[in-house]
DNA sequence: CTAGCCTGGGAAAGAGTTTTCCCACAGGTC
DNA sequence: GACCTGTGGGAAAACTCTTTCCCAGGCTAG
């Protein structure tokens, strides 16, 4: 086996110093170092080519360079553009990111988050919608708040209510405002694929959307909201689901672009045109939305730079035990796939 | 600041044993241990919410649980897709993965290679067509064999000529089978977005497509061969130079799906109509493809399951230096984007 | 001229594990 | 009863750094 290492001490010994100068060089300490014994010293990792043990230095410094980053599925676009913009500033930092995918499952996001504690992370980023399931939400923040005593830092982009800084979209105003074009467009039945019940985000936008259209002395009748996974494949369920019961609605809102995106396919499937017959519009505007036809109405949120900036909240210093919260603000963007209702 | 910390040596005292013992306990080396002292750590381990210190095993044992996962660009459904692939092997091993995007820059691939080097990862996987740039291969491969020297396996999808495990789909075939079914549906004068031209992977596609023409003894024209960025916004600028060229062909065939993607966004902005003006095809069949209208004739490769075996192949511990290659085939995918000739 | 301070260097003490080496003891042989 | 073997436990070295503490030497100020 391997173990051709080149460690600092072969390096101190070749510059002919000491390992604590040595250190103090590679690492650039706050003490001085003379000019000769640094030059020296640099030669020597050059030539040697040395490398230093990140284990090593994580051990001896007590913080390493890792960040983590949690999504549900990384495949799935909306995490990936977040992930995009997570990796970016990471990188840029010169930190390590961490991967870790849960799948919706709280287990698996109690394992990575003990993963990323024993390994001393800088730092972590939790992505996704947080479940109103009581007991995992405890053991949630349990583990946050474990990772925090160790000095490490959290940020959670649309996980509100936890101890961590976040970036929150407003997804009450969002699809309240969507709503309110909606109607403005002359819809008065609406469908709702309305994803799982115990999904925060889910709840906030179809809460917000089903306010709008309380203000406008609309209703919206209980058949018509349907449930289901916050995936593609929930989407064409759901909307298969819908249409088998039978619906009067002249508009129907995905709570995110996935599932709309499914529904389109699934009306699709049954021959139903979009917009002529139904409108359509969805939630996120991942950035495969363009390239549907006819192109999806929906509400934009600046899912790269949320993620970004939740990466950049979680690495500043300051703003010790502060818990900041980012408001981000959705823009409504009214595309081909909604139009003046036919009835 | 934190030091919360619950070290190894405090669960012994608490357990009354030695280090060692709780050490072998905790870990479970070769080495026995009786019963009764087994159940005692175990307790106040649990009691004390003891939780290893990654980076100490790490030096200790001079091999971590990191794997690293290398890509262009992980907002693109490509990457994406293989990079859950490669997720779900690691975490089911109960490994972490490093994410590093490279923007194909060779400069920030090698620093990435080497941090991963520094923090001992047990794996990298490499994910992307290799640039035939000479200098930066060559950069390339020394990093990826000091990376082995110390112990460290390497596996590569889409990127051969490495000496490292690669899964590699065959563009060539994958592309002339494409042409041949092309021709057999009567199209006889052929475009292709081609690519940078420094991707091996573009290369082949275009090689394989070529050859076939030919062997139909058909002949494919100079400027009816585009080059361009391997994005969806390259299709885009591809396509739009294309036509503002004019072609007479009848059929465009674009190297890879997000290509096509922007291809036919390009194609609906000028109004020329898919398959009825002009047939698109692409490769790779990314999860997006399927919501595309028409939905898109391309050549499928098993992204996720590419993702998946090259991870699997990283961290298989014989095979030492053996530098497998795991050979895919594309399957040519006929749907309505590509028709029938009309002239 | 000496006390005191500053600067730059080195020795050594950590940081938290794993693993080697040694030892005590129980049990079995002759 | 002496000897051997195998088992399970502990002390301590090793892993590679960072950082504290100490010291020598040069300087300034009184």
């Amino acid at each position: 086996m391997s173990s051709s290492y080149v460690t600092l001490e072969q390096v101190a010994q070749h510059a002919g110093v000491s390992l604590a100068t040595a250190s103090r060089v590679i690492n650039g300490s706050t003490r001085q170092v003379s000019e000769r014994l640094r030059e020296k010293v640099n030669a020597s990792a050059e030539e040697l080519g040395y490398l230093a043990n990140a284990s090593a230095q994580t051990l001896a410094r007590n913080s390493s360079s890792l960040v983590g980053l949690l999504v549900h599925d990384i495949a799935d676009p909306y995490f990936s553009s977040i992930a995009r913009g997570v990796t970016r500033h990471t990188e840029e930092q010169g930190l390590v990111t961490v991967l870790g995918t849960t799948h919706r499952s709280a287990q698996k996001e109690s394992t990575l988050l003990a993963t990323l504690r024993a390994h001393r992370a800088r730092a972590i980023v939790l992505v996704g919608s947080r479940s109103t399931d009581e007991e995992s939400n405890a053991r949630l923040i349990r583990e946050i708040e474990a990772f925090q005593q160790q000095g490490g830092r959290v940020a959670c982009v649309s996980q509100p209510g936890l101890p961590a800084d976040t970036v929150n979209p407003d997804n009450h105003a969002g699809a309240a405002e969507l709503a309110r074009h909606l109607i403005a467009l002359g819809h008065r039945s609406f469908a709702i694929l309305a994803g799982p019940t115990n999904l925060s985000t889910a709840r906030e936008r179809l809460d917000g959307f089903h306010s709008a259209l309380s203000a406008a002395g609309i209703e919206l009748e209980h058949h018509n909201i349907v449930h289901g996974d916050f995936t593609r494949d929930g989407g064409f369920e759901s909307t298969r689901r819908l249409m088998r019961l039978g619906t009067d609605a002249t508009c129907l809102f995905a709570v995110n672009d996935v599932m709309a995106t499914g529904a389109m396919a699934a009306l699709r499937d049954s021959g139903i045109g979009v917009p002529q017959e139904l409108s359509v519009a969805g939630f996120d505007d991942i950035p495969t939305l363009r390239d549907l036809t006819p192109a999806l109405t929906t509400v934009r949120l600046p899912l790269e730079q949320m993620g970004e900036r939740a990466a950049q909240m979680a690495l500043e210093t300051d703003h010790e035990g502060e818990n900041r919260t980012l408001n981000v603000q959705g823009e409504v963007l009214m595309r081909e796939s909604t139009q003046r209702p036919a009835r």
